[in-house]
DNA sequence: TGACACATACCGACCGGTTGGTATGTTTAT
DNA sequence: ATAAACATACCAACCGGTCGGTATGTGTCA
């Protein structure tokens, strides 16, 4: 609520050290709430897995709050390189490069949930009533992974054609809504199988959409 | 942890009285626990919603994962009616049925999202790594929700056949996924309209693995 | 070059309030 | 009467957040 004392708690936006406190606090976040959600996770914690003090914490971030947004915002940048760097992104068709991504986000789905599940997913289910600027940094996220993903979805439709009451961006959240229940499912089974099960009826019928599938 | 001092404090197995202390802090455990998850909820909170004193919640559960696991099994028989009772389920058709319930679920999706989404989704994406009680809670949830459902669709596939690796179970527990997933997207968004796109889109692709969809 | 001013990064003891849980007394239905 | 159902009072641990302080740059002007 205060402004604070005497110097600004966020100082460091134009110095994101890579080693700094701060970016090994955020690293933290992503780990730790992850694995315990974010209520249940405690700034004293948070301090002990990234190896600083809490003199450190709140120089950089006002609040426990503020910690979750830019954690949030990290989330995003971290998950880019997931859409820029694989092969499938090389492929010509842009049918096949929505389906490698499908892949590849079915791939992902091994080990721990807590290793593959979505921080802003699990902080948002948590905070979308008690905290609007925790629940408008998960959304934020979420939307523009939405819509990097309809653009070659859109690419996809303009080449093969749809059916009438589908759109690109339509189908890319439908994609992150399967996404984000399959994370759900999988850990209340403690199994990811059934996540993948999940994708694999959510790759067939973008199959049958665009008429590739058989059968 | 310790079993408790003198009288076992889960005594009211046998007299669940509808308007009693245990029902009361039940029913606050599904209204508050959605709304900000579980290990936001705290127990004096949860008595001053029920209206209740902290020795009357410590008297019927041992500890607040306790009340978690008792919510968690009450959530079931709480949405075993949605199963029961509606029009559809007359319907002579099985794939009828299955639809008829889609459609239930999508009609479901509107006012705020604390009101229409799920009690033991919210808690297990909290719990699965902190509590195994509390997760196999859940998953018994779940599970029952999947294999009621899996009745009807087995029915379905048996009328109208069904192409290799798609099973009853795995299509209802992939219904299930697209409704975590959903409730994810509605918080998200602060808006149940994606949620009942998602579901739109698990409708038609179950039209189109049974060959009702056209184009 | 060096010294002064100032900003940033970080430390860890400490604070008041809240937490889950306990101990014990009182009411109520059988 | 008696046992279950509830209320009152209380506690130690932990919570998010604040505090005064230090160490290390970094820019500036002589």
């Amino acid at each position: 609520m205060k402004p604070s004392r005497t110097a600004p708690p966020a100082p460091s936006l134009a110095s994101p050290r890579p080693g700094g406190a701060r970016a090994k606090l955020l690293d933290a976040a992503h780990v730790t709430v992850r694995r315990k959600g974010f209520a249940a996770t405690s700034v004293d914690e948070l301090c002990a897995v990234a190896g600083v003090t809490k003199g450190a914490f709140f120089h950089h971030f006002a609040s426990k709050e503020a910690l979750g947004v830019a954690a949030a915002q990290g989330w995003t940048s971290r998950a880019a390189p997931m859409f820029a760097d694989p092969p499938y992104t090389k492929l010509a068709d842009p049918l096949d490069r929505y389906l490698g991504h499908i892949d590849l986000r079915a791939s992902m789905l091994e080990g721990e949930p807590q290793d593959f599940t979505c921080f802003v997913g699990t902080v948002v289910q948590e905070s979308f009533a008690t905290s609007e600027p925790l629940r408008a940094a998960c959304d934020a996220s979420i939307s523009a992974y939405c819509e990097a993903l309809a653009v070659d979805i859109q690419h996809a439709i303009d080449s093969y054609g749809m059916q009438q009451g589908v759109t690109a961006l339509g189908l890319a959240e439908h994609t992150q809504t399967v996404l984000q229940g399959a994370f759900i499912m999988a850990k209340a089974k403690g199994d990811p199988q059934i996540a993948r099960d999940s994708v694999a009826h959510l790759k067939r019928y973008v199959l049958m959409l665009f008429k590739r599938g058989e059968s």
